[in-house]
DNA sequence: TTGTAAGCGTTATCAA
DNA sequence: TTGATAACGCTTACAA
């Protein structure tokens, strides 16, 4: 399992025991902090691990206790996700900051095809993990399934429609959509149009009907360009669209700040002047929205405290106490210079 | 290890064998594709593993093969790196590509604090993975140094000037940077100003080495601006930094294109056309290059393959075969409209 | 407080 | 081609 030595065996409990001159069983028993060991063994024990270069082997360790102090967490596309777009950054760095406080060792797997699917899911069957955090899970997911289907500790961020029952924690992100679109219906805004994205996901689903629901009979069903991805591309090609179907427009709501990056760029070449002839705003706050010109409104995702409360559910589901299945973040509103 | 079932233990070969009527023995010679195995008994294995619903249990397995066929993909800092900058997501997606070729399963570790350090160090000690592929490394980085003592297959991406005797992949940053600083030179430029960043890692040394041997006696230590971070804000800072320094300065080098892109930002803010009056050239060709305005001239990496090779130098190790330690893959210049 | 010994679920050797 | 059986390295009753 573990690299092959250059010559020799690794050392075993076996030989700590002999050298320290005293049985497996103690020698164990220090090792795992136990209580009831003289202080004289625990120091034999110690010095007897440094002289033969003990480490702990863990295969042997997991198969006895059925633990792996490891935590899955999940990453479905790395081309949309992790290269364009979103808080992933943030939401590893929350989840890694939870886990490492409680002493587990986070492993983070990509999906990038029908073969990975499969291969993961048999990492997780074979108990490489003791949980799992599913991150930009879409509808219809298989990993979804198989870890709900074996029973695995888990959670969602986010949370696909069809989505079997598996903890998860998100935002309302049709409340957070319907507040900045009426923000910027306030600003005197009459033809808004929508980039929308991700339709596949609740996210993206449940922008749009927050989109919707603030036009109210203001709502053109003609204003709305679908693409599949998050993406600086989809922005650029939707505002293209948007302009093309109707040029008099005056206010545009992206989907994420990926895709109002976008957006704003083809809007600049155009001469078209934000936000004096064009308001527009994003969604997540992510790493693009600092970076527009001129600077991007947008709704803010505590991205990291959702990384660390996804964490914190299947640790919870690991040590048996009770929690809450269903969590939903409040969200709120940076308002710029781009509307 | 696994998930707890909801009920009753998980099945084991045992069971499978008791439900086939066959011994344990033949059950493992079926499960791994062993020849020798008369297809009755196949057949019947196969129904009984589908009728118990048995999975191989991975940690029993490991200790006896002493192999877990996953492999570990180590990033440092995940807040410079995975947020602001780089290829690393085309490396990854190389990495994980061969080596779901070879079926393996990759695991990504981040190392955000010293915690973490210790606790990877020991995961890997652990024999949880196979080899390792190390990313980012700085000089003096103690996993490295845990991970060529411990004697594990590894690669690294990048060379640090210190590092301990283990097989890498890189580029000639020194040969690269020298390159595009020429062409800059040979637009016209003469006051030539360089915005440095990772010096505590070779690429970044590197970059400042070539940008001084293309200068030669133009070289003008005050025109090189330092900071730490290969990210859009040292771009800023760096920029107003050198403008205050020689206000007549014409041409800067990027360490990195996140840093170019703060710094294009600064000089659009104070009314500097690009590439009129100043030309600007990075280093990366990463998703920021095409994203600025102008269009940024660059030094583009093989970041895909730079990953899937060092995969590859990984799992030769492990296969026993003879491969090359050092690998030096070429760059190439992506002359945009920045100079 | 310590030692003994029985597993944990596989693979692999050796006979049959 | 198959079946016993001995490892693999550790934890954990149970006895002492």
């Amino acid at each position: 399992m573990a690299g092959r030595r250059s010559g020799g065996r690794r050392a075993t409990i076996h030989d700590v025991a002999a050298e320290a001159g005293i049985s497996r069983g103690t020698v164990s028993r220090v090792l795992n902090n136990e209580p009831y060991v003289s202080d004289t063994a625990r120091r034999a024990v110690q010095e007897a691990v440094a002289k033969v270069g003990y480490v702990r082997n863990a295969a042997a360790r997991n198969l006895v206790t059925q633990r792996s102090r490891a935590i899955a967490l999940i990453i479905h596309e790395p081309h949309s996700l992790v290269l364009e777009d979103s808080n992933i950054g943030n939401i590893l760095i929350g989840t890694n900051s939870v886990l490492s406080g409680a002493d587990h060792q986070l492993v983070t797997l990509m999906i990038d095809s029908q073969r990975d699917s499969d291969r993961v899911v048999e990492y997780l069957r074979g108990g490489f993990v003791d949980g799992a955090i599913i991150l930009s899970a879409r509808t219809g997911d298989p990993i979804s399934a198989a870890i709900a289907e074996m029973d695995l500790p888990a959670s969602m961020v986010g949370h696909p429609s069809d989505a079997p029952d598996i903890p998860f924690i998100g935002i309302d992100n049709r409340a957070a959509a319907e507040a900045i679109v009426r923000r910027l219906m306030a600003t005197g805004r009459r033809r808004i149009g929508m980039l929308a994205s991700g339709l596949d996901r609740d996210s993206g689903q449940d922008r749009l009907l927050g989109f919707t629901a603030a036009l109210g009979d203001a709502y053109d069903p003609d204003l709305v360009v679908r693409h599949q991805f998050y993406s600086y591309a989809a922005g650029m090609e939707g505002m293209e669209e948007l302009l093309a179907r109707d040029p008099s427009i005056d206010g545009v709501f992206a989907a994420s700040d990926a895709v109002a990056a976008g957006a704003l760029d083809v809007l600049h070449r155009r001469g078209v002047v934000v936000p004096d002839d064009i308001g527009v705003i994003g969604f997540d706050d992510s790493s693009w929205a600092l970076r527009c010109t001129p600077a991007l409104s947008t709704v803010r995702q505590p991205a990291e405290t959702l990384g660390g409360l996804a964490a914190q559910q299947v640790l919870d589901q690991l040590s048996g106490v009770d929690f809450e299945r269903a969590l939903i973040l409040p969200t709120e509103i940076a308002w710029r210079e781009s509307a």
